[in-house]
RNA sequence: GCCCAUGUGGCGGAAUUGGUAGACGCAGCAGACUCAAAAUCUGCCAUUCGCAAGGGUGUGAAGGUUCGAUUCCUUUCGUGGGCACCA
């Protein structure tokens, strides 16, 4: 019986897919729960070009884990699914004009098919997909959350908007009273909260490319033009979308400490994040009442200062520039605002900068230290504001240098003149009260000092900024925020998932807005999305006034039906709002009298509002908390006709929840305290939840006329990255996002596993939402991964191959004199002669010569005309497909056939007739025709070789370039365990006989071996160890069931389908999956005798086998009377004998 | 410029806390089986001197600590990745 891995791998994968061995069940209630394990990989990005060996190395190795974990009794989540919004699918649309969808659900069947060859375990039922609209639902109530809640510095944490305009409207702030609050109009009170909310709207710089019409992303961006067509990109500053994270600095360095991550993946964490503590001090300016604040981590070095350096964006700069040096700092600004940032950040090493001609004083001794500007200060750092110390900057040196300014040294001997000295451990001279102090204490020492005059305080200082939110693209989330009146109204939970809508085209949008902005009818709201967003029905009277004459007042002209404004477009809801507006101006004097009575929450501390409308009817005064509505009536009041619509809207009001009650004019006039005193009773009658308490008035939502319209822009990439670990604990769910018992069974993902080039961004993000959801009470922890394994790359191995092209040029010129000699063919040359070239061991006329010899061809030009070729010899250099390369050996037939236009040239080859090629190691990459399809090899070896194959490469965690050469070892080695159990010849070899103490003693090594590499994830020295067994034991000729069953099980993490089958071949039935991991037993391993290894001075010089237990004197003796330690010792005794127990022995002469 | 990682045979890579450098595999060489090939099996395989026994040299380079260093320290060079001229 063979070892046929094609039918056997198909078998299982049929058997596990039929029988749904990898469904994964959340604990149901009541029922005891297995201990939870949670393994994630980084899910990808479904591109075109389907998965190449890199993607599957860290999946094989997370699924490795999860199956040992499985063994092992736990109950394992390892789910997939994919990232599926994103650029690339965009750019294919705008190109072929197939939709993001269409293409996102094809490449996602791909890669699915893919993964399932190569026999993951994951539970497909759980799959998530970014760029589903039941997913990307709770991305966007995600998004509310953090839109609807603020950072409170007091406690820390997030916490709903709500609790901040409560303490506005009862407490005030120290920028404004509570009064003053009340006052602001509603665009002033949500530019207020905007400045708070954890999801935020605020004007950013982009990078803006005219010609496209679009904003480009950074790396679109090459040299100041775009990627794509070369055309010129400025700095604009357009509306973004932004999330607070700075905000979590603190807490996203914290939380470090407790996760674990690789230390310098924390190391770049840390510096993104980029803390550091110091101070800002305060510098006067002479004879000038302005003040330039810095900020420094040196305090220490303030006596040092010898100027002052501003960004040029900075404020002050035009202030208090001296006219004398006007001109020359305005040249300055005007050539730093012909600089792009790559250009200012690429240049390092040209110093530019100019004086302003103003001095500042330095607050200790009062020396005047000139005030320079420079681009190599960066207006967003910090305060836009440095104090220069060349002594101990090399920035600041150089520029010192370069622009002849004194250098103060306070430093002594540590500073040579030469270069800056950064040190902290110097002793301070020259430095006034800080004289004679070590630098680094100095540091507490000044700041102190700072913070007495009151010229500065303590400061922390973080170089990260706010993520950046919203993208001007299509292929995303839409935000479910509408602006009216430029407010950014949330939509209703009610209204989620707000759905991308299907457009034809992907083009910009004007004024650099996305796509979105082209469709006309989603940007602007139809009315029944409008009706459907508000909170009450706006249009309980659809009949139209009757005139216009009378009908501006709220009473009706012809029945007794019509008792309202009409609303039944956007247009005409704005009418009614500006009805509103209008009797705002033109209070009774009853009314008057009225509001001065409730507004400000004079009453019990109720809100009321005046001529708020309430669908399509405007009441004089409402509390919205309450639902209780105050109608002042005037005389007409009385009026039969006038009663029936009263009363017909009374009845109406009722029905909508409202309580009214009606004052007279003359009630208010003569007996103002009764009015109130009504209504305060009525108040305390009215009992409300507290969730009616808090409704918003319904305007709240809808703005009070003008502009409405939805925001164009979507989310980036990785909104639906940063908690999608959370949905695939319950992924179906559509009531929230996941369910509180299976985020709290679940936990934190206990093992991540992905590259290290989302090291900063995603790994924050996910952090930062992570802490946001546990502020609010979301979830119940804050660190969502709690151990990140990270997985090298695996790059292509390119081969390259050197053409020459013979093109004449003219002696001593550059100047071509032949095209294409029609004599003389094209060559292809082999790696050595392109190296023996550049070593000028061989010129070209030679490389001419030896080809057309090789190939048989007269080679009849003189040689006077071949020196112009060979001038004009300059070697292009071509990518060959790495499939059609055997090592480095080209085919050259196959390579002909491929590239037709190359079938005619000479390929001049090495004396053993190889053609040779370059081998480099770069990216992975289609378009570098270096790519391998793990499918392919799959086919060709079976998924169980391949995965152990790309194991046992080398460390997960290592980078390496790929080479399929080795696989056929592993390959042997499958065949070779498949041996233990059937012989081509024979059969069925295996048999249920006694295990002897050495088999079990090799079983058991290998036991320990295994499971503490799997533990550890160092799979490539796992499968090593499989290897030696599987020699081992057939050295021994071990094939018994007893050993080799156990053996199966440690088999599976890492070859799952040929463990599977053999074990079902010993008899056994069920997957192996739910077998136990076998148990190590000490007792098999126990040594009794040790082969030391003996060294004299260090150096081994022979081995001997002692009794475990021997003590140095034992060994001391036994050692000296071995032969070859005689010899080396020549009749001396040895100074020293070193003997570590169970290690070595060391003999030193 | 700064930060992180990394450097071991022809190649991928092994080597607990400092304790036999090169496990395992690939490639290569020699041999067995075979009409032959494939498959399989056996042996050799860092380098150098030597017939051998046995030595010398060897973990990017140079120093240091140590009885002993691939491992720890200092300096330095190369490669890969990241960044922000970040005060």
């Amino acid at each position: 019986m063979e070892y046929d891995f094609r039918k056997i791998e198909e078998k299982w994968r049929e058997d596990w897919k039929a029988n749904k061995v990898y469904k994964v069940d959340n604990p149901s209630e009541g029922k005891a729960a297995k201990p939870k394990f949670y393994v994630l990989d980084m899910f990808p990005y479904p591109s075109g070009a389907g998965l190449h060996v890199g993607h599957p190395l860290g999946y094989i190795a997370s699924d490795i884990y999860s199956r040992y974990k499985r063994l092992k009794g736990f109950n394992v989540l390892h789910p997939m699914g994919f990232d599926s919004f994103g650029l690339p699918a965009e750019q294919y649309a705008i190109e072929t004009g197939q939709h993001p969808a269409t293409t996102t659900e094809k490449n996602i069947t791909t890669f699915k098919a893919q993964l399932d060859k190569i026999g993951f375990c994951y539970d497909w039922e759980r799959e998530v997909r970014t760029s589903d609209a039941s997913y990307y639902k709770w991305t966007q109530w995600l998004f509310l959350q953090l839109f609807n809640s603020y950072f409170c510095n007091t406690q820390k944490k997030a916490r709903p908007i709500s609790d901040l305009i409560k303490k506005y409207e009862t407490k005030g702030t120290k920028d404004f009273t509570t009064t003053e609050w009340n006052g602001y109009t509603k665009k002033e009170q949500q530019d207020i909260l905007m400045k708070r909310r954890l999801a935020f709207s605020s004007y950013g710089e982009v990078n803006w490319c005219e010609a496209l019409g679009t904003v480009l992303a950074n790396d679109e961006v090459v040299n100041g033009v775009s990627e794509r067509g070369g055309y010129p990109v400025v700095k604009k500053k357009m509306r973004q979308w932004y999330l607070r994270i700075t905000s979590y600095a603190d807490r996203l360095l914290e939380g470090l400490e407790k996760v674990e991550f690789s230390e310098s993946m924390k190391e770049m964490q840390r510096n993104w994040i980029g803390k550091s503590e110091g101070a800002e001090a305060e510098f006067r300016i002479e004879n000038s009442e302005f003040r330039i604040n810095v900020y420094t981590t040196r305090p220490d070095t303030i006596f040092g200062v010898d100027f002052l350096v501003l960004a040029p964006e900075h404020e002050l700069v035009s202030k208090i520039t001296k006219d004398d040096q006007r001109p020359k700092i305005d040249e300055y600004l005007t050539y730093v605002k012909s600089r792009s940032d790559r250009e200012r950040m690429a240049e390092v090493k040209q110093i530019t900068g100019c004086f302003t001609g103003a001095y500042a004083l330095n607050p200790f001794d009062g020396k005047q230290i000139p005030i320079w500007i420079a681009e190599y200060v960066l207006a967003g750092y910090g305060t836009g504001a440095i104090m220069a110390v060349p002594c101990g900057d090399q920035r600041d040196f150089a520029f010192a240098k370069h622009f002849n300014i004194p250098i103060t040294n306070i430093i002594g001997d540590f500073y040579n003149g030469e270069e800056a000295n950064p040190t902290k451990e110097a002793t301070l001279q020259n430095s006034g009260f800080l004289n004679s102090m070590l630098m680094k204490d100095a540091i507490g020492v000044a700041i102190n000092k700072i913070e007495e005059l009151g010229i500065g305080k303590r400061k922390v200082n973080y170089r990260m900024r706010d993520a950046g939110f919203s993208r001007q693209r299509y292929w995303g989330e839409p935000f479910p925020i509408i602006w009216e009146d430029g407010i950014a109204v949330p939509l209703n939970e009610s209204e989620l998932p707000l759905e991308l809508p299907f457009v034809e085209k992907y083009g910009p949008g004007p004024e650099g807005e996305g796509p979105l902005a082209n469709i006309e009818e989603w940007v602007n709201l139809s009315w029944e999305e409008f009706l459907s967003s508000t909170s009450v029905d706006l249009t309980p009277n659809l009949a139209p006034p009757k005139s216009s004459g009378s009908s501006t007042k709220e009473k009706g002209t012809d029945s007794a039906l019509t008792y309202g404004y009409v609303n039944s477009t956007v247009e005409e809801w704005r009418n009614t709002l500006q009805f509103a507006k209008d009797n705002r101006k033109n209070a009774t004097e009853a009314e008057a009298i009225m509001w001065e009575q409730l507004r400000d929450r004079q009453v019990d501390g109720f809100k009321f509002r005046r001529q708020h409308p309430i669908a399509g009817y405007i009441p004089d005064f409402v509390c919205l908390e309450k639902k209780l509505i105050i109608e002042i009536d005037g005389e007409y009041h009385n009026d039969d006709e006038q009663k029936i619509f009263d009363s017909a809207r009374e009845k109406w009001l009722n029905e909508y929840g409202y309580t009214l009650i009606r004052i007279t004019n003359e009630e208010i006039k003569n007996s103002l305290s009764n009015s109130i005193k009504k209504i305060k009773e009525e108040l305390s009658k009215i009992k409300t939840t507290e969730e009616e308490a808090q409704t918003d008035s319904p305007l709240l939502r809808r703005g009070v006329g003008g502009e409405v319209k939805r925001e164009t822009s979507t989310m980036p990439g990785y909104a639906g990255s940063s908690w999608y670990f959370l949905r695939y604990m319950d992924p179906k769910n559509n009531e929230t996002f996941c369910d509180r018992s299976a985020s709290d069974y679940w936990n934190q993902v206990d093992v991540y596993i992905g590259g290290t080039e989302h090291a900063v961004g995603h790994l924050l993000y996910s952090r930062m939402w992570t802490k946001v959801m546990y502020d609010l009470n979301l979830i119940g922890y804050d660190e969502p991964f709690k151990k990140l394994v990270n997985q090298g790359m695996i790059q292509g191995s390119s081969r390259f191959i050197y053409q020459f092209l013979p093109i004449a040029a003219e002696p001593g010129g550059n100047e071509i004199i032949h095209q294409v000699d029609r004599q003389i063919k094209p060559i292809f040359i082999s790696l050595n002669y392109f190296i023996k070239l550049g070593k000028n061991e061989i010129d070209w006329k030679e490389i001419f010569k030896l080809s057309y010899k090789q190939e048989n061809l007269n080679f009849n030009i003189p040689e006077e005309e071949l020196q112009y070729y060979a001038l004009a010899a300059k070697p292009i250099r071509f990518r060959v497909p790495v499939d059609l390369v055997d090592g480095i050996e080209l085919d050259i037939d196959e390579y002909k056939k491929r590239r037709s236009e190359f079938k005619d040239f000479i390929f001049l080859k090495e004396d053993d007739g190889k053609f040779l090629c370059e081998p480099e190691v770069e990216k992975m990459s289609k378009s570098k025709y270096n790519t391998v399809n793990p499918n392919d090899l799959v086919d060709k070896y079976g998924a169980d070789t391949f995965r152990m194959y790309e194991m046992f490469l080398g460390p997960v965690e290592q980078s390496k370039p790929w080479d399929t050469k080795g696989i056929e070892g592993v390959h042997r080695f499958l065949r070779k365990l498949w041996r233990l159990f059937f012989d081509d010849l024979k059969g069925k070899v295996w048999n249920n006989d006694k295990a002897t103490d050495a088999e079990l003693k090799l079983l058991h090594k290998t036991i320990k071996k295994i499971e503490s590499d799997t533990e550890n994830f160092s799979f490539n020295t796992a499968v090593s160890a499989f290897m030696i067994s599987v020699n081992e034991l057939s050295d021994l000729k071990c094939y018994k069931k007893e050993i080799l069953e156990q053996l199966l099980i440690l088999l599976v993490p890492y070859a799952p389908h040929i463990a599977e089958e053999l074990w079902h071949q010993l008899g056994n039935e069920g997957t192996i999956l739910n077998a136990t991991y076998p148990k190590l037993e000490e007792k098999y391993l126990v040594e009794t005798s040790k082969e030391y290894p003996i060294s004299i001075n260090g150096k081994m010089r022979t081995t001997i086998s002692m009794d475990i237990n021997a003590l140095q004197p034992e060994v001391e003796k036994i050692v000296l009377e071995n032969d070859i330690v005689q010899k080396w010792l020549e009749g001396n005794q040895p100074k020293k004998i070193i003997f570590v127990k169970g290690k070595m022995v060391n003999v030193v002469i």
